[in-house]
Formats: C-alpha cells, structure tokens, sequence
DNA sequence: TTGAAAGCGCTACCAT
DNA sequence: ATGGTAGCGCTTTCAA
C-alpha cells in the first residue's frame, strides 16, 4: 500500500505539500497539485483512515447505538439506519453499530472513549435514561432519537406525536367520526418509559379532549393475538366505536380480525388508521390500510446532521427537529357511519 | 483522556508492560499486573482504538455492505445486521455500514483500502457481481453473503435454497398436494441475477421433477397487487391448484387476496406456505401462515465468524455455510382436497 | 520478567 | 506557496 510518503517522493515534493493537497486546508499551486494527483493515481494511494483519525484526533466515525428489536420493529428502524448510514457518508463519515441496549450505558461511555466514534446517535431513548446521563457526564458528543423527559441542553430529533395524533383524530374527525379508540403499544413498554408509548397517549387524549371527545385508549403487547383482544377490549368498553387509531403493527393485524370476526367491515362499520408505521405495512393488509408513515428517513439523516453540527461545535442545540409522521390515503378510513 | 504512558508512570512500570499486561502478549508477574490494572482503574483509561489499529495494522472493524433495500427488504435484513454486529462484538470487533449498491465496487474497494476496516462482509450477492472482482483482485478479505455462480475460492454463508424448496414440497407432498405452484420475486430481480430469486426456482422445480409433479412457477414484483395478480395467473394455468410456495412477502398478501376473491379458502382449498420470511411476517395474515423463516441471525453471526476465520489466515475457504429456513407451522397449509 | 525505542501514516504547527 | 518536523497513542521488535 502506498503512502503519503511515497507520492511526496513520486511528485517531489514534501509530504505535508500533499497532506494540504488531499486536504485544502492550505492553498497549493495547481501545477503541483496536478503532480501530486498524477502521482496519487499512478500508485493507487488511499489515505489511511486511522493515521489520519490518529493525528487529527477525529476518526470521522459516527456510532449507533442498535436496539435490541425483541419484536416487530424493523422496518423503521431499517430506514433509519439506511439513512443514517448513508448521510454519514454524504459527509465523510463511517457509521458504526453498537448492538447495545438502555441498560448497558457504561459500555457505550466506555466504546465512546476509545475513540472509535466522534459522537454517538441514542436510538430509543427513554423518558430517564442512563445512557444520556453517562455520556454527558463523559462529555461525549450525542444526539438522541426520541428524547427524555427534560431535553435541555440535548440535541435530538424525534418523532412529532402531538401533531401525528393531532392530525390523525383530525382525519377521523373531518369524516364524522366521533367515538374513536386508540390501540397503543403495550402496557410494559409504557412502564419501562418508552417515550412513544406515553407520548402518543397523551397526544391521543389532548386531541379528543380538544373537541369535546371521550377518549378510548388501550394498550395491547406486539401481536395479534393481543391486538385482538385489545380491539374486543375497546368494542365492548365503547359498542359505538366507528375508527380506532393504531400505534402498534402486530396488534394492528391482530385487530382488524377481530373486526371482521364480529362482522364489523372496514372502512363501511369502522374505520382503521394505523399511524407511526413501517414502510409497506399498509399494503399488508386488506383493505390497504390508510396510514401515518413514521419518518424513519427523515430522522435519520436529520440524526446524523444534528450530530455532525454539534462536532462542528454548535453548543447550543440547534432547533429540536419533530417530524410528524405523514397521512398515505389508503382504503380503511371512510365517512362515519352511525352504528348506536 | 488518560493515555498509556500515565498509566505506566502512575504503575511505575514501562510504557510496553502495560501494554503486554493489557494484551497478554507476554507474560507480565502478577504483581505488576496487579498495580497495572488499578492505575488504569483509577485514571480511567481506555485504549485508543485509532491508535492501536495504526500501530497493529489492524482497525478491528469489519464493514458491512448495506443493500440499497429499494424493496421490501427489511426484517430479514435487520436481523442480520444486528446478529451481525452483536457477533462482531463479542469477537472485540466493530460492525460499519457501507451503504453501496452492487454497482459501486470501486468504492467499496476504495474504502477497504483506506484501513477503516479489515474485511467485508457482501450482502445480496449476485450470480455475477463486480465487487467480488474488485475486492479479490485488491486482496481485501471478504465473505459473501449469498453467492456468486463460481465460488471456489471464495467464502461465503448462504441459504440452502435446495433444501429449503425440497422441504417446502416435501410438507405440501406429504400433506396429498400434487397441484402445487410457486410465487417467486420479480422476473427484473433474476435478469439482474439476484441469486435467491433463480436459485430457489431451480430447487422448486426439482424438487417437483424429483416426484413427477409439474411445476407451475411464477414471477411477481413485489406488491400486493402483483401478487394477486400472480396468485390469478397461478390459477389459470391450473384451475386445480391446491397448494402455493411463497418467496415474496409483499405478493403473498395480494395472493390470499386473489385467493378470498375467488371464494377460495385458506388451508380448506388452497394451501400456503411462505418461505425465506422475516421474521413476523406470519402473523399479519389471517389465518397465520405456515412459513419457513429464513435464518437471519444465525447467518449473520456465521458471516462474521467465517469472515474472522479469513482475517485469521485460515486461506481455504471453510466448509461453506449453508443453511435451510425452518419451518414454523401456521394455519394456512392443510391436507389437500381435491378440486378438479 | 521488564525496558527502550523505532516506527505505524498521517496532521498541523513553525518555518521560510 | 512550500518544506521540515514534532507529535498522535499505541504495538512490537531488540536488548537486558
């Protein structure tokens, strides 16, 4: 492998001439920088990464923190990575994978100080977690996806579930509906802080409320088993019921079978929107479900520019980026039909 | 950030012992190990990653090509990146995404070239795929995932197509069905000689020859709606189909669509079983389908290790990693019943 | 069992 | 606009 050295040699001139060369950081003539690059094509020169990270203090390396998916993630998650990925490249940098969990923040602290990654990207953040209290205190760089209780002083992107649930009872809502349930995702994910589960909750209720509606909301594990039950859980609790709102995709599947098992069609007796969903998931089903896309994407790539802004030392965090998830017409929301 | 020779200085020790101590690359007494070890406890320190991987030559990291996924690629994926990882982990190794296609062998090489990582694990190889060329010819160890046509000399880990298609016919056969067809991906996917895709209808069809049955196969892109479609064409060509093989989850959906349409039920009239399903994929569908999940993580963790084994100099490739998707029983294949 | 020192291949400062 | 050079924090010979 050829090194810098070598194409110092090959162009005559100095090594540092065409580190400034590779780098820019210092004007070179073009004469010379055309010798360098002859020179730099001629023996296939690939600068290396670690002596550059090792001399610059930067490995221009990005980490990820990966959970742990015990279930139907996936497809978000994918995205996200996807993008991430990929607009780490788009300016230079590596991503890397740390399969750690929320509860493993020492390990993360400890990979982060090795120098393997500039800063790190906290997917699935808890309302209170460790992780966000370990790097701080190790003045790692991070931005989260998701966000704790209290963000300040954090960088993060997030989902934006006040407005998705805003938008989505509105959907419902602008079709005369009226007595509208909520399947969210299990009652364990709740207690074990998961922010999306308490905050599309919240969001759901303060939507509702905001007209003047009693809101039905269950929690349901991820599948379908359960999200059956939760659908029986909510008919029988609310006999009514015309839409049900979903966060929760293996429920999802589980519930418009209990629909169908009690005769109830979607969209003619009761409409299904299903929201902060994977790519594709709609299509699944049958109807086509109209959905609320989460997005994954757009987070990610948001994630990484956060993060790079904050390696650029942008102290203050930048304006919070919350996206809502976007409305994909599908064929299991219609106008109400009063069904008392 | 505390560096080795403070700890050294604090240990009383040389620089090089507390490197030997660290990496038990010669013996060092237990006394001095000892003292060793709470100097690098009470500094806090943690070995610079860059810097050892320029001095061993040697990054530790392995790169992972991420498939542009422009289908519905997703949970079979993810659980092989995070199986991937965690395994990379465990071995003391970092997992970086390189989000390339298959057209961009150059930069893939480039990358390897660069000393960011020691090898390269290939997703979604094809029959003939330029970045096996590229990354042989520069000497950069890899393991494929899915392989090319010719693999002498080449490692790789893959799904045994042969056996999971024989299987697949062997639980239809066993079950009475003769009439049996098979939904495979887009006929685009084999013309850009996406292995899978040719593979797994070869296996079908022998498996077929095997027991003189005729094989009806079909390509589907992959939406619901080419599936239906599919699933109709299937059934045209023979009216007393009793029984399907699925290799595309999003034309799966679209054929028990076109199934219900026909007044067909699933297991009573047609049977279906998916195969090389991610995980998760049975339960979005009533009934829950029988499928064979294609073994994502094991291959995951086996790319890894095969890929090690080749950093490790073992120079012949090891015994090829082949591995079937196992069967999960669901409710969509029963013993047939003729319709003739 | 331990130490000293020569790099690994760059970046970035100090020169000129 | 260019050159010289001191590190970056380790691994790994060579010596003792």
């Amino acid at each position: 492998m050829a090194t810098m050295q070598d194409v110092a040699t090959l162009a005559q001139v100095s090594l540092s001439t065409v580190s400034y060369a590779l780098s820019g950081a210092r004007p070179v003539s073009a004469a010379t920088k055309a010798r360098i690059e002859a020179a730099m094509a001629e023996l296939g020169f690939r600068p290396n990464a670690l002596a550059r990270g090792l001399a610059s203090r930067r490995s221009h390396t990005l980490a990820l923190t990966f959970p742990a998916m015990e279930t139907g993630i996936g497809g978000t998650v994918a995205e996200f990575v996807r993008s991430a990925a990929e607009s780490a490249r788009r300016h230079g940098y590596h991503l890397v994978l740390w399969p750690f969990g929320p509860h493993e923040a020492d390990e993360i602290r400890d990979l982060a100080q090795q120098g393997m990654a500039d800063g790190v990207l906290l997917m699935e953040v808890c309302l209170d977690d460790a992780r966000v209290d370990a790097l701080h205190a190790a003045h790692v760089p991070f931005t989260m996806i998701g966000r704790t209780r209290d963000t300040s002083g954090l960088t993060f992107v997030d989902v934006d579930f006040d407005r998705t649930t805003e938008e989505a009872v509105d959907h419902l809502v602008r079709l005369g509906h009226r007595r509208i349930g909520f399947v969210n995702h299990s009652a364990a994910s709740r207690d074990a802080g998961y922010a999306p589960t308490v905050r599309a909750e919240q969001g759901f209720r303060d939507a509702m409320a905001r007209r003047d509606l009693v809101a039905h909301a269950v929690h349901s594990d991820e599948s379908p088993g359960a999200g059956r039950a939760a659908m029986s859980a909510l008919l029988n609790a609310e006999p009514g019921l015309t839409a049900v709102v979903t966060m929760n995709e293996m429920a999802t599947f589980g519930a418009t079978v209990e629909l169908q098992a009690r005769g109830l069609r979607i969209p003619d007796d009761v409409s299904v929107l299903s929201i902060v969903t994977s790519p594709g998931v709609g299509a699944m089903s049958n109807p086509v479900l109209t959905t609320m896309h989460a997005p994954g994407a757009e987070l990610g790539s948001a994630a990484v520019e956060a993060l790079l802004g904050l390696l650029l030392g942008a102290t203050p965090p930048d304006a919070p980026v919350l996206l809502p998830c976007r409305l994909e017409p599908g064929a299991s929301t219609a106008p109400a039909r009063d069904r008392t």
